[in-house]
DNA sequence: TGCTAAAATGAACTAAGTCCAATTATTAAC
DNA sequence: GTTAATAATTGGACTTAGTTCATTTTAGCA
């Protein structure tokens, strides 16, 4: 119903929008965010200036639009090949670093900087309204259901918060990319997604009773034995 | 020596940075940060406008620049006070409990929101440098510090890379807070805390040899607010 | 064909932030 | 006390993001 173009009027909208970000994206990542002017995405799209801010009510929103639409794009799909994979934590891993490997080849430093802070910014004004959530948000909190449905993780926090508090940790984890180039990637992931999953107590005195990776069988066994003393509603 | 003012040259300059910040504050608490300009706080401070950018980069560097002046003030005292309490649970929660509260005193909700932003845009350029850090990353490395010298947090993660993930997880804490006014703040920051320390793994089967982790309390804690957000559609 | 509603336009406007040459105040040297 | 060097301030012109709104263009529909 949305997502199918209706009509030439709808059709001509999309491919003005289609455009301007087209001729943005190219312009950002090949001069620079700054040094791109509103005026020359206008010029180059061959619209009004008022036009480019009648569909995006900024510079930085095109930005996030552009990644949006990838995001929807390849979201289905990614969420299918997240289900293949075994546990929370592997997934976690995956997405993370599929998602800075699109970041790393299809936006420049600095773009990728203001979509970061854009979407921060709105997560803002929009933690609670769920339908005007980052393409991000929307996997991460399948993940998360995931792993509360197989009694990997907790169930006290609902879904909607661990993901959310997983959106900042993922935010940590781009910022610590960005300023430290010479690390490998995967070394910043595995370390922050370990720090969500086991958290910051020391726990090397019991590693005997708790092994760091849960084989999920075991775990799921034991939570449907003994596991319902918070009673679920 | 750095802090000494020296003379009559330094006083000056002092004098106005101190003028400009107070009529902005005022004014920013008073009609909003939005609805005042950068015209009318130099008219206000009796200072022309190039007068103000020559001492901030920009309109929200002056709110960052009042809080953390605060923070500069009462900072050594809180350190202080987070040395007597017992552990790394109790002082993170009586941190944030504290900067929120004096957030909640001294900052209008728009203007609150206008800082956590351009600290988080900050935090983006200045990871790396430590001298440039949020006056609140300087009182949270000494903590996570303390907790592994105690022995309490895991040592396999530098104080810093810790204190960063912390700063996060604060603004998530401070956002969730925006976001959810009805919520206790206790409540908010309590659930963070205890995310950051224990993570997002599912430990009830294991309580039993987890005896610092959970307390009756928070338990109780967990069970109530369970109750409260699933069933909420 | 003509009517309606949505989309696009252009132009004037506001406000943040930059730039810079001229001016003023302070310090230090003689 | 005069003066040269230095640092802070000023004002004004400029750029750019973003707003507003009356007008025009375009497409849909009957």
């Amino acid at each position: 119903m949305e997502n199918v173009i209706r009509n030439r009027t709808e059709r001509k909208k999309e491919e003005t929008r289609r455009k301007i970000i087209a001729v943005a994206m190219e312009l950002f990542n090949e001069r620079g965010y700054a040094r791109t002017t509103v005026d020359q995405v206008a010029e180059g799209a061959d619209v009004a200036k008022g036009t480019i801010f009648n569909h995006f009510p900024s510079k930085e929103a095109i930005v996030a639009e552009y990644v949006r639409r990838n995001a929807r794009e390849t979201g289905a799909e990614a969420v299918n090949l997240l289900k293949e994979l075994p546990d929370t934590r592997s997934r976690l891993t995956a997405l993370l670093q599929r998602s800075l490997e699109w970041f790393d080849k299809n936006l420049n430093r600095d773009v990728l900087k203001v979509y970061i802070v854009y979407m921060l910014q709105r997560s803002l004004e929009t933690v609670k309204n769920r339908g005007m959530r980052s393409g991000f948000n929307n996997i991460l909190e399948p993940i998360v259901r995931m792993g509360q449905e197989a009694g990997e993780i907790r169930p006290d926090i609902s879904a909607e918060e661990l993901s959310n508090h997983l959106e900042w940790i993922s935010a940590s984890v781009m910022i610590l990319w960005l300023a430290y180039p010479e690390k490998p990637l995967s070394d910043i992931i595995e370390r922050e997604v370990d720090l969500f999953l086991n958290g910051a107590f020391d726990r090397r005195v019991h590693e005997g009773c708790f092994c760091r990776v849960i084989d999920k069988e075991q775990t799921a066994f034991f939570t449907k034995k003994n596991g319902h003393r918070h009673n679920k509603t």
